[in-house]
RNA sequence: GCCCCGGUGGUGGAACUGGUAGACACGCAGGACUUAAAAUCCUGUGACCAUUGCGGUUGUGCGGGUUCAAGUCCCGCCCGGGGUACCA
């Protein structure tokens, strides 16, 4: 029988779909092995060649794994919620659910044609009621719990309603918003605008529900706030930190401006440090954990109070450098800063407000744009360096964040290098404390050096100084060690219709929480996919968006990663309607051991799953306090685009040889007209109707085209489609050809040019079980000695490299044992049996014909992976490469008994060796044990 | 600017802990089979020099260093890709 993959793989993909060949059930006392892949958003335009690597990737490893014996869980499902179905429903009214069903389908066919092993009975949808129920359900407790510091884990708020009942807030060490209390006494005038936020359980006790629910609301960890938020106007919602890069929206590029709003947000933030630690404990690439650790940014530094000149005001400011307290020439507000208007005297406060409408009216674009222009203004307030009374001017200036520290600093131009360009602009004095560097050109920002002009910490080193500073601020009360981290909490709503509604009503303004008997609370019907027309969310539009009761719902819808931050977990017990998942599944399953996916996700889904991980680890449902153990990123494929040379104002084309010798633009020209850089003429011709009549300059009769490696997309006319490649080659061939390309995490240009090779490698494959007239045969001879070397080698360096998860080189590995095994024309079942099960996991389908073949009934997939035995390896030589001065210059093949003496005097007898001692005595000769032997002359 | 990753033939890449650089494949050249083509098989293929033969020199972005030995380790640069951007 001929190689035909066509029907061969059709055969087998209907098999392990009807025999359920991949379906995964919790079996105690078998161990058990987590695979994952990023869920993909089903897009419509179906899968590229880049696409299925990791899924490849991940589906050898599950594949393997089975091999080895280990009870695989490999489940797929989609992130179904995205911008582009709902963009699509604005446009022409087709509910997003319609667009989104049809690119799954689309999905699931090409994924099917591929061969994965996946257990499709677990299969989840973000989109699925019956999935995003649970989604809810983990918001509403989100809702009910608060984070207590003390106790470094979530907490319910009922408990937190008996210690307020019982002795107020005072001693809560919880995370809450910072300057919650002040925000409060600006919407609330029950409290007082001098309130510190502490109160006794009697305050708390005379509190109205509205009151108290005003103060638990900066408690939860989904919370309701006004902030100041990513607005993005083209797309109408509200985004995420991660969804915004460079002043413009992730997806789509739109511009993104800073609005104040009323959001649900999730208090990520308390978790902060939890996250930072986690970072130790599990295998991420150093560049990932580093953008993590990067995202979070946690710096130790002080909280230190300058008295106001002529006030009871105190200025709270965050440094990190409390050692630099004296070299401190000027301070810097924020210009949202609360104390601007309470400090300014009338003589300055005209030219501050006028800095700061002015500051206001820019956008965050200019803003970021201007990055390197100074701008700022004198209060014409000082404050009072706390050890020494020396008064220092309070400036404003915007390149002090409100968001972050205290939104005041303390600014020390000598030793920072933003403080250092300001004191230059606008002329303030530099005092030089840290000895060390040179500050006439530049700050010195370095933490090295000995201390001066700095009275008390005189002499000291920097990290003696700053722990000596924050203890003195500490004894005097006017200060303290503070951590602060540049991580801030998730902005969860969003202004949309094509997501998650929220569990939530409102009765007198107030949030709500659904009772989780009435979840899911299911996405409505509306009659357009826009906001009103005042404004409000789509849901907004929904007829009877309205508990039982009356009460109207929550408009805004929760945003992507809601449904993707714990869909691992759901993956475990997917059909359960009465839990998120059992107890039982969770034990079982634990957490992930193998997560393949795209790093765009690195500060985004990564962090958002991490967190939302931990939050129901608090709650004693996740048994592990990190989801994802081992975690692998796929390298990009990118497109390698072929290019045309059109003549100046011409029609025509000069091949790429000759292209220099004209004045020529460069044009890009479809994949399916180029072979092997060699241009169809005729081909081009008809692509496109200007072209018809094109004329060519060849080289060698030949139009020959140049190329480029870029993203892989439509307008470049380099996007390779998997289909087309399996129709042509098959499945077993693409998924070979995929991991043969090169390293899983590096990326690199797609080039089909190669598939051939590897074509050629399946069919030679196939041709060591048949014989010249394709009858399938194999022989039951004792295989020789030879032919089981070649095999364990081969076993060997298979599982080092599967283990590793080098697949290119595997794949490798297996073209030299077919060659190796070819030459000696080997047909021996002993041996040929156990490659196929080697090779499985790479070409599944090929694997099981050829098994099936053999006269094996049941799935190759239940084989047992073969043993590696060190015995069949061992010879009684070895070739040493002999060098000289380092240079290899022959090799001299000796028992591998010899000790270095011996082989020393062998190496000097060998005839070779007179020619480059040139009668010289060697001053040394270095041997290492079946490696190599180096003379030194 | 800072952080991470990378730079090896015409191309994709291999060399895992320092130990024969260029495995495996593509492409190219030559040959066999064939009326011919496809398919298949064989040989060669980093560069330069020498080819009558063995061969020699050089070579992993650049410049130094450590070592018996460096693609691999150290120092200083250059280039490409990604992340980040006043976070005090």
């Amino acid at each position: 029988m001929e190689y035909n993959f066509l029907e061969i793989e059709k055969k087998w993909q209907k098999y392990w779909l009807e025999n359920k060949t991949f379906h995964s059930e919790i079996e105690q006392g078998r161990p058990k092995f987590y695979v994952l892949d990023m869920f993909p958003y089903p897009s419509g335009a179906g899968l590229h060649v880049g696409h299925p690597l990791g899924y490849i990737a991940s589906d050898i490893f599950s594949r393997y794994k089975r091999l080895k014996g280990f009870n695989v869980l490999h489940p797929m499902g989609y992130d179904a919620y995205g911008l582009p179905a709902e963009q699509y429903a604005i446009q022409t009214g087709t509910h997003p659910s319609v667009t989104t069903e049809k690119n799954v389908a689309r999905y699931r066919e090409q994924m099917d044609q591929i061969g994965f092993s996946y257990d499709w009975d677990r299969e989840v949808k973000t989109c699925d009621p019956a999935y995003y129920k649970w989604t809810q359900w983990t918001f509403i407790r989100l809702y009910n719990h608060w984070y207590d510091h003390q106790a470094g884990k979530a907490r319910p708020v009922t408990e937190l309603l008996n210690i307020f009942k019982a002795s107020g807030n005072a001693d809560v060490s919880a995370a809450v918003t910072p300057n919650w209390f002040h925000e409060l006494a600006k919407k609330n005038t029950a409290f007082s605008p001098s309130w510190k936020g502490v109160f006794s359980a009697a305050d708390w006790n005379s509190y109205h529900e509205k009151q108290q629910q005003e103060i638990l609301m900066n408690y939860r960890l989904a919370y309701l706030s006004e902030a100041m938020v990513n607005w993005c106007p083209q797309l109408g919602t509200v985004l995420a930190n991660d969804e915004v890069a460079n002043g413009f929206s992730v997806r789509g590029n739109h511009p993104v401006e800073r609005k104040m709003m009323r959001q649900w947000f999730l208090r990520i933030t308390a978790y902060a440090q939890r996250l930072l630690n986690g970072l130790d404990s599990i295998e991420w690439s150093d560049s990932l954990k580093d953008q993590q650790k990067y995202w979070i940014g946690r710096s130790e530094g002080a909280e230190i109070l300058f008295p106001i000149q002529d006030s009871d005001l105190k200025l709270s400011i965050f440094t990190t450098r409390p050692d630099t307290i004296f070299g401190s020439t000027f301070m810097v507000l924020s210009p949202e800063h609360e104390y601007i208007e309470k400090i300014s005297p009338a003589s300055h406060i005209g030219a501050v407000r006028a800095y700061i409408e002015e500051v206001k009216n820019r956008s965050e674009r200019e803003r970021m744009a201007e990055v390197k222009k100074i701008s700022g203004v004198f209060t014409g307030a000082y404050c009072l360096n706390p050890f020494n009374g020396k008064p220092i001017p309070v400036w404003v200036a915007d390149y002090v964040l409100s968001g972050y520290g205290t939104g005041a600093i303390m600014a020390v131009p000598a030793h920072d290098s933003r403080d250092y360009d300001f004191a230059k602009h606008f002329g303030l004095p530099i005092t030089e404390v840290v000895s060390g560097g040179d500050i006439s050109e530049t700050s010195y920002d370095a933490k090295d050096g000995l201390m001066i002009n700095s009275h008390f910490i005189n002499g000291m080193q920097v990290k003696e100084a700053i722990k000596t500073v924050i203890a003195r601020v500490n004894e005097l009360g006017i200060g303290k060690g503070m951590v602060n981290f540049r991580l801030r909490d998730a902005i969860f709503s969003r202004q949309r219709y094509w997501g998650e509604p929220f569990p939530v009503y409102f009765r007198d303004g107030i949030p709500y929480m659904l009772d989780d008997q009435d979840l899911p609370l299911e996405l409505p019907p509306v009659d357009a996919y826009l906001p009103t027309e005042t404004g409000e969310p789509p849901l907004a539009r929904a007829k009877n968006w309205k508990t039982k009761e009356g009460w109207p719902l929550e408009t805004n819808t929760m945003p992507g990663f809601a449904g993707s931050s714990g869909y691992y977990l759901r993956y475990m017990d997917p059909h359960n309607r009465e839990e998120y998942f059992s107890k039982e599944a969770v034990n079982y399953w634990q957490n992930v051991d193998l997560y393949i996916g795209g790093d765009e996700h690195a500060t985004g889904h990564l962090i958002y799953s991490r967190f939302w991980n931990k939050f129901l680890f608090d709650l004693g449902m996740a048994v592990c306090e990190e989801p994802f153990k081992k975690l692998v990123n796929q390298g990009k494929i990118q497109g390698r685009s072929s290019l045309v040379y059109r003549l100046k104002a011409s029609n025509t084309f000069v091949s790429y040889g000759l292209k220099d010798q004209y004045e020529h633009t460069v044009m890009h020209v479809d994949l399916g007209l180029v072979s092997n850089d060699v241009l169809d003429t005729q081909a081009f011709r008809q692509w496109r109707p200007d072209l018809a009549d094109a004329g060519f300059i060849l080289e060698e009769g030949q139009y020959i085209c140049g190329h480029a490696v870029e993203k892989m997309s439509k307008s470049l006319y380099n996007v390779v489609n998997p289909d087309e490649l399996i129709a042509r080659y098959g499945a077993d061939t693409f998924r070979l050809y995929e991991m043969f390309l090169g390293p899983l995490e590096q990326s690199k240009p797609w080039d089909t040019n190669g598939i051939e090779g590897v074509f050629r490698f399946i069919r030679k494959f196939w041709r060591l079980y048949h014989d010249e007239e394709n009858n399938f045969r194999l022989s039951d001879e004792a295989p020789e000695a030879a032919e089981l070397r070649i095999l364990h080698k081969t076993i060997k360096k298979i599982q080092e490299d599967i283990e590793r998860l080098s697949f290119n080189t595997a794949v490798s590995t297996f073209m030299i044992c077919v060659n190796e095994l070819g030459e000696l024309k080997c047909s021996k079942r002993a041996i040929l049996e156990d490659l196929l099960i080697l090779i499985s996991p790479y070409a599944p389908h090929l694997s099981e014909e050829l098994w099936q073949q053999c006269g094996h009934n049941e799935s190759i997939t239940k084989a047992a992976f073969p043993l590696f035995s060190e015995s069949y390896l061992t010879e009684n030589t070895f070739k040493y490469p002999v060098s000289f001065n380092g240079k290899m210059r022959f090799q001299l093949e000796l028992p591998v008994e010899l000790q270095a003496a011996e082989v020393q005097n062998a190496v000097l007898a060998a005839t070779e060796s007179a020619k480059w001692l040139e009668g010289r005595n060697p001053k040394k000769i270095i041997v290492v044990h079946k490696k190599i032997i180096n003379v030194v002359v």
